[in-house]
DNA sequence: TAGCGCAGTGAACAGCGTTCATCCGGCGAC
DNA sequence: GTCGCCGGATGAACGCTGTTCACTGCGCTA
């Protein structure tokens, strides 16, 4: 068990939630970029150098709040899931919805988990080795709802060796994922990702009034080709 | 016509491509937050307010960075295009081959101009809003491919007055473009997008040996579906 | 040849992340 | 009860950033 946490424990983790609710309001105001460590330590009435005491770099400080943030979207997408019906793949559906929603809601955090990797030095790819990293956990709540919907109507995919010996990494890191699932899974989540990060960074607005429609429409393509056993050659 | 250059006006453009190319070396070295007027500068031997002669700001000096690797993907992908045969489809899938040929070459000119936009400001929206914008013509130049497949084979997209009222900017802005064209363009180039932005950003790592195998999978089914002229429900 | 305009300079301002020596206050040990 | 330690916090400093301003030259043109 764990003991109760001490005077100075509980002080420290309350200036740690303080530090990042700081840092959150700054990145809503103006964006990742105008998180700053003398800004936070001025709206807390502190100086910046104290900050260090909690958080060894700027770069740790917002890799803490974009690990908070993914925690955040994943509960949103899990009660999304738990709210729709008992059909997996509408549950699936409701859970890509509930992730655009947040994401169109949420610019600058989307923007801040899900753009570019914050020090350009491949952190996110070492983040998201891991399984215990929050972005590890995302993709494992959508790849496990595909598993499901796959285990109750298989679905095609196609075939190719190189293929299924390129989705190695995946496939053990979960837990024996099938070939189908795997393919199917990083199809689904590449367009959904490329659809939600161009509507949030407004590299679809010269072309459409409301993205809704379309978002709906891929969604329906999705459903269509997870609803067919065919093989797609 | 236009009169010849005068000395002033070569010696001009001559240090406005000099600064560029030092912004682009910057670039290349440490991503986009590496780029900075001092250092520029420095690599010239000139003082940093001296750039101020040749671009208002930072901000402009990146979007004009930006303007010209637009040009330069363009470039590439229409050669990709002239090179393939005279099968349409197979044109457009060497387009694809090439623009991820180049990104991954050029991850940071990538994220440099496919990333969150720059400023936060939703300039790319007001950029991109005009067709003389480069970033615009990248795309003209897919859906004008798109358009010349359809002409000589019709294929479905999904009904849906939402859908066809949404894509009024697009099918006004790029002459009477039809539906099902204005669609597929789109669901193609976030796809596209997606499948490529999350290569470069490291967000595949974690998944996939190699992603090269997944987007020949990915490029099979967009042909699958540009070749079959059912209309999806 | 005189003057205008433009390229370029150096100093300065405000802000940034980060480091260092220093100080204070509460906690545990003797 | 007092001493000492250790963690929180400070202010000064370094080096970097974008940007502004007054100022100096040089080249072209009239």
């Amino acid at each position: 068990m764990t003991t109760a946490p001490t005077r100075r424990e509980r002080l420290r983790t309350a200036t740690v939630t303080e530090i990042k609710e700081g840092a959150r309001r700054l990145l809503r105001a103006g964006g990742p970029p105008a998180i700053s460590l003398r800004a936070i330590a001025r709206d807390m009435g502190m100086t910046a150098p104290a900050i260090y005491r909690y958080f060894p770099s700027l770069d740790a400080l917002t890799a803490a709040l974009a690990g908070d943030l993914y925690d955040e979207v994943r509960t949103t997408v899990e009660a999304a899931r738990d709210a729709a019906g008992a059909d997996p793949l509408a549950q699936l559906l409701d859970m890509a919805r509930a992730f655009r929603r947040w994401a169109v809601t949420h610019p600058d955090e989307f923007t801040l988990i899900m753009g570019q990797p914050a020090g350009g030095t491949g952190a996110s790819e070492a983040a998201c080795a891991d399984a215990g990293h929050p972005g590890a956990r995302l993709g494992a709540t959508f790849l496990r709802q595909l598993t499901v919907l796959w285990e109750g109507a298989p679905f095609g995919a196609p075939a190719g060796e190189a293929l299924e010996r390129s989705l190695a990494p995946l496939r053990s890191r979960h837990g024996e994922v099938p070939v189908e699932v795997g393919y199917l899974f990083l199809a689904a989540w590449t367009r959904l990702y490329g659809l939600v990060a161009m509507e949030v960074f407004d590299h679809l607005g010269w072309a459409v009034t409301d993205p809704e429609p379309l978002f709906e429409a891929e969604l329906a393509s999705l459903a269509e080709q997870l609803r067919s056993p065919t093989k797609i050659p």
